[in-house]
DNA sequence: AATCGTTTCATACATTTGTTTGAGTTATGA
DNA sequence: TCATAACTCAAACAAATGTATGAAACGATT
């Protein structure tokens, strides 16, 4: 029978595919190096989730759901607090920003995770993260509306889309930015990184649109 | 002997591999779709390329060179026309994103690979992209001193780590986005990208430094 | 204790993987 | 023309892949 507690192989294994699957992706990650890394059987996998596609999508609802949640909950609060007032820019950005940092704590593969299934998903994910994604999308473009009335909608729209490029190129390399920096750069803490991010971003989204070019 | 024009299979083969490793990864994409695709016997890799490693390396190579030159190029045009002044911000800006989408034109996948690659690299491409990127992020540092010399160093470093996100993302989900944006956003014409993303940029690299939070 | 659903395990399976082989073909240069 | 280098090809290789199987061990409820 089901046992109430959460099944223990059941998450080791979700957890050695999250780290393994964020190193070297959908296809480089194998069911061995898995179940190895989790000190189970192989044939648990198939028993669990039944094919190694379902466990790739568990391994990125189970990061992604509580996510989302988390940004809509803070969300929520500041147009709460703001009443009737648009919640401010930065508030924005910080409450879609922060709870990826915030969650990645103590998950080493978490951000790389995130990142390299939005910048190269498996085919078979496309439809689950439209579905993962869909209202997140909905709420932010509306409260970016509210708080940028002179933007058109769908400068926003893109704009928001540079934005979590941003984010994701960030969380992907987190770590591996010294080589590119010349050890100029060493790796900030997390509050810095938020903050850098939610600056930038706020500059960016209400940025004045240039003159077409023109004769 | 080895022919003054190039040689045919080579080519082939490395068009079919640009096409197939953009589309599914270097692990996903294997010998037999790579050489299907170019019409080429499968031991051509091997024979031209010595192994699939390689073949990934030079394929990524081949786009990333010109790219890089172009940008160089650009740069210092507008380096010289500056004359004693810094290049203005947009510029640079330009110097660096309007390449990208020319040398896509025509070859659907050169975007895709390029982004997957800097999001999701082979482990084995780690030191290749390091050194094709050296010279590049050096230049581009000093041009973004002398333009913004009020904001320090290392946060231009990270801006412009942004920004690379941000042109990364968008050349990854470039034919991919009607999805997440519920139709309400048409695939838009190449120059529109480019001013689009150099208007986010501009004003992003310039933010104001917000104070850090204190009590 | 006995039963039954659940979970583990070692092993095996059929495919697919990148690479190698060696004979064949074509082209080049003397 | 002939010898040699460059290239192509079909076939085969060992290794690794995801998945299936069936027996064993476990655990809770009767």
């Amino acid at each position: 029978m089901k046992s109430i507690v959460k099944d223990l192989t059941h998450e080791r294994i979700l957890n050695a595919a999250e780290s393994l699957f964020a190193l070297h992706g959908y296809d480089g990650a194998t069911m061995r190096q898995i179940t190895e890394k989790a000190a189970v059987n192989l044939s648990a996998v198939n028993y669990h989730f039944d094919t190694k596609e379902k466990l790739y999508a568990e391994t990125f609802t189970r990061i992604i759901r509580p996510l989302n949640a988390e940004r809509l909950t803070i969300l929520t609060q500041a147009e709460l607090l703001a009443g009737d007032h648009p919640v401010p820019l930065p508030a924005i950005l910080e409450s879609f920003i922060r709870p990826t940092f915030m969650l990645a704590a103590g998950r080493p593969q978490f951000l790389a995770l995130m990142s390299r299934n939005f910048s190269a998903p498996p085919p078979f994910m496309r439809e689950i993260m439209a579905a993962e994604f869909s209202a997140i999308s909905q709420r932010y473009i509306r409260a970016l509306q509210h708080a940028l009335p002179g933007v058109p909608p769908m400068e926003l729209f893109w704009r928001m889309f540079y934005t979590v490029g941003a984010l994701l190129f960030t969380a992907a390399h987190r770590e591996t930015m010294a080589l590119l920096s010349h050890g100029a750069i060493q790796s900030p803490d997390t509050e810095s990184i938020i903050r850098r991010l939610v600056d930038y971003a706020s500059a960016a989204m209400c940025a004045p649109r240039r003159e077409p070019a023109m004769s």
